[in-house]
DNA sequence: GATGGAAGTTACCGATCGGTAACATCCTCG
DNA sequence: CGAGGATGTTACCGATCGGTAACTTCCATC
């Protein structure tokens, strides 16, 4: 009488499914345990078996959500195999596809506002995610050769990170709207000579 | 026997003031009202005499935060008046020291993050702040002479609101450090031809 | 000094929270 | 088939949540 193929995943996945998907929709806090558990099809003692607490699901969680993230950078490589620079403007059109689409905002960067406990287990992983995007992109605009490669990922970064945050607040009309030509006015102003893009008048 | 100044303060302003650190510093859904109104030296009576329920004294908080950031146009203009350049670049200064200095976010994007559900009172109250702050910004770029002022303006506000979020999830250290960098190169290059922020690479 | 409103106190409500014990059932694999 | 581990079910725990009733105390004002 079981589904065919739903119900053939494993509690645990099921699990990990549904509470990122209401953990996006209600908040971390905004959702117990056992409704995540009867959202699952299953109930709140395996879930404290797989999981041993709300703290350690909500980690797992954040893990999956950045090992999911993490493979956008496999994606852009099979895209543009060995063009750097295709590669930053995919990211960007990546991004702005997720700032537009999803509405609300990166499951790591949010977790990170509502768990101000500096002792929470998610805690080191959002910082380990965030810290490897950062190297990631700023890695590809090295070797699109970008002039001023970290202030220009840096920069990237803290407009994608501002853009889905904004939206949250604004939404899909506000500041957000304007990611892509931002981002690309950026990336067009690093390929010039470095002076462009640092403040420099002196006259040519 | 009570405190000279202190204590003259009154309930009602107690609780506003205590309540916005505390939420500050546990989150909006980590920290009840019974713990606030003690922190406030005062009573849950006598806080839902004032508020009458957690939701609205949530949104009282968020009117006074961003009545509290509206003060700082009128002190840029007390200190650039009539330059609205410099008060461009003192809009990116303090906002360097917010990030620097705070360690938490802007508290109206928090509460957008943590309160998804869109018939929550506070949910107008950010929507109608950050549409201002934007359009206050937008203005001032364009009275400050700047290229395509619209987009510096969203840019600026993007590349603040990733930063002080961004801070949240990685540190100090960082792409938010990147901040006033990349906001000024911003400010510079749009001070130039037009064509530099856009992307143009025609010869001259 | 009397009065009225603001504030404090205590106790309580039902609901929900995260988390656990004990036991029944299922399914897989040897 | 039999056995053992994974899963389901039910009931329960203490704590805390947001919110309220009834009553007392304070304090400024007239």
């Amino acid at each position: 009488m079981r589904g065919i193929c739903s119900d053939r995943v494993r509690p645990r996945q099921r699990i990990l499914d549904t509470a990122r998907n209401l953990f996006r929709k209600y908040g971390i806090k905004g959702i117990g345990v056992e409704a995540i558990a009867e959202a699952a099809e299953t109930n709140k003692m395996t879930l404290y078996r797989h999981f041993g607490s709300k703290d350690e699901l909500i980690a797992e969680c954040l893990r999956e959500a950045a090992n999911r993230a993490c493979d956008i950078w496999c994606d852009l490589e099979a895209q543009n195999p060995g063009d750097a620079l295709a590669q930053v403007k995919g990211w960007v059109r990546i991004g702005a596809e997720r700032v537009l689409s999803e509405g609300r905002g990166c499951d790591l960067a949010n977790a990170a506002v509502e768990l101000p406990d500096g002792d929470h287990p998610a805690k080191r992983v959002i910082q380990e995610f965030k810290v490897e995007q950062r190297n990631r992109l700023a890695d590809l605009c090295r070797r699109a050769g970008l002039q001023n490669p970290d202030l220009v990922s840096d920069t990237l970064s803290l407009l994608l990170e501002g853009a889905r945050v904004n939206r949250q607040s604004v939404g899909p009309d506000g500041p957000c709207a304007q990611f892509v030509a931002a981002a690309e006015a950026v990336i067009a102003a690093s390929q010039r000579r470095p002076e462009t893009l640092i403040a420099d008048d002196r006259a040519r």
